[in-house]
DNA sequence: TCTGGGGTCCTAGGACCC
DNA sequence: TCTGGGGTCCTAGGACCC
């Protein structure tokens, strides 16, 4: 038996926690660079504003005072997801953390009579303790566990926890959910699905499996199986991510190879230093750029450059120079670059990486620079890049991002704190 | 003027092997 | 003119999640 913790609306809830004049307004989070909308209050969403909707789109709710809008802060977000999750694993020590808001409670060894009460006392607990609201659903499966969660999240009468945990309430419950609603069925499935006749998860569940597999492939009939209480979607508990990714859009078009540099420069470093944390090395890098496709009357280029390392490594220099090499010959003049990114990928654990007999680095070059990149890790530990090498960017990694409209890091950083004071 | 960032899994099709 | 059968591996792209 599973119990979805989630937070609700995380971001704003967040943003609300240390600003209670934001409670019962109309409130969205923007994405990086203030670009779109990715959270919404209650309130914002039944003024109908949708997400991603773009921010220069609702300037003028902004101005005439009807709406509140944050910057996302991610070092806010990220501190209070913390302190959400340990109170939760306080409690249920088998749980698995799915995301930046939500994870997923082992109740296997609980007494059933127990569920209720846990889940409730964590939903105070959590708003006493953080200030943040949070819902549970409890089921057999995730997938039922998110249908449980979203009945929890929008009718009042379950206060913040709602069981699916018998038949009777598991086919009731799928009556009520809309397809478009299920858990692995996208923007794209479910007009697919409708269009065949199936509107509610009820008329899903009823199909035949072959009927499932032949429409929906292999992950659909696992979501067919969740939905009826059959549990099939395991933890993911690879620790390695197989691929790790960084990278941001620009407030201002580049148009100069150094600066862009600077930047392809600063996501590699930070990809490297992803690598060091999940004890990983990788055996390849790439890098993106994208000129603005909203500018229709600028020329477009897209490059998407690879290249395989000799030897899986994770240390800075050698990722920052991969980097750097794919750039000089991905870079054109006469192109704005809105955004780029630097991807590393073919990951393996960096205590078991193959040795190359071609390789052109020594191991003794090598070694150099792993503990030079393991200083950096603890001289940059308290999430500031205060060490960092050469090509890279002077001044916080944010520089040239767009956040007109951010909160203090009122639970990291005391020093803002109180200048805002 | 202004439109995010970071992942995983699955499938189809091509290249290659015998 | 006629032109097999059975595999594996890799890649690109699609779909999904938050």
């Amino acid at each position: 038996m599973y119990a979805l913790a989630d937070c609700n609306n995380f971001f704003v809830s967040c943003e609300r926690a240390f600003q209670p004049q934001l409670e019962g307004r109309p409130v969205v989070v923007l994405s990086n660079n203030d670009g779109c909308v990715v959270a919404r209050s209650n309130e914002a969403k039944a003024i109908d504003i949708a997400m991603g909707t773009p921010f220069f789109k609702l300037k003028n709710l902004v101005d005439a005072g009807r709406l509140e809008v944050r910057s996302s802060n991610y070092t806010l977000y990220g501190d209070l997801s913390h302190r959400v999750m340990n109170i939760l694993r306080e409690a249920v020590p088998d749980m698995e953390v799915y995301s930046i808001d939500e994870a997923f409670l082992n109740l296997d060894g609980y007494p059933e009579d127990q569920w209720m009460p846990l889940c409730r006392g964590l939903v105070k607990q959590v708003k006493q303790w953080v200030g943040l609201p949070i819902s549970i659903g409890i089921a057999p499966s995730k997938t039922l566990g998110k249908v449980a969660n979203h009945f929890a999240k929008h009718y009042g009468g379950y206060r913040g926890v709602c069981a699916v945990d018998t038949p009777e309430k598991r086919d009731k419950a799928l009556k009520l959910t809309p397809i478009d609603d299920v858990w692995g069925v996208g923007w794209r499935g479910a007009p697919k699905l409708e269009a065949l006749g199936v509107h509610t998860a009820w008329d899903l569940v009823c199909k035949p499996e072959n009927w499932v597999l032949k429409h929906m492939s292999i992950t659909g009939v696992r979501t067919w199986k969740e939905l009826q209480g059959i549990s099939c979607i395991e933890e993911n508990d690879e620790e390695r991510r197989q691929t790790i990714c960084t990278s941001r859009s620009f407030a201002d078009l580049i148009t100069d190879k150094d600066e862009l540099a600077l930047r392809i420069s600063d996501f590699a470093g930070m990809c490297a230093a992803k690598l060091r944390k999940d004890g990983s090395a990788a055996g390849e890098v790439a890098i993106f750029l994208q000129t603005n496709r909203f500018r229709s009357d600028l020329p477009q280029y897209y490059p998407f450059l690879r290249m395989r390392l000799e030897t899986a490594v994770n240390n800075t220099t050698e990722i920052v120079g991969a980097a750097l090499a794919l750039l000089d010959t991905a870079w054109k003049d006469g192109y704005g670059y809105k955004r780029a990114g630097v991807i590393v990928a073919e990951t393996v654990p960096a205590d078991e990486v193959q040795g190359s007999l071609f390789d052109s680095v020594s191991q003794e070059e090598r070694d150099r620079e792993n503990r030079i990149s393991a200083i950096m890790d603890k001289v940059n530990s308290n999430g500031r890049t205060l060490l960092r090498v050469a090509t890279q960017r002077p001044g916080h990694y944010a520089d040239g991002i767009r956040r007109e409209h951010c909160s203090p890091l009122y639970s990291t950083d005391w020093s803002q704190l109180l200048v805002v004071k």
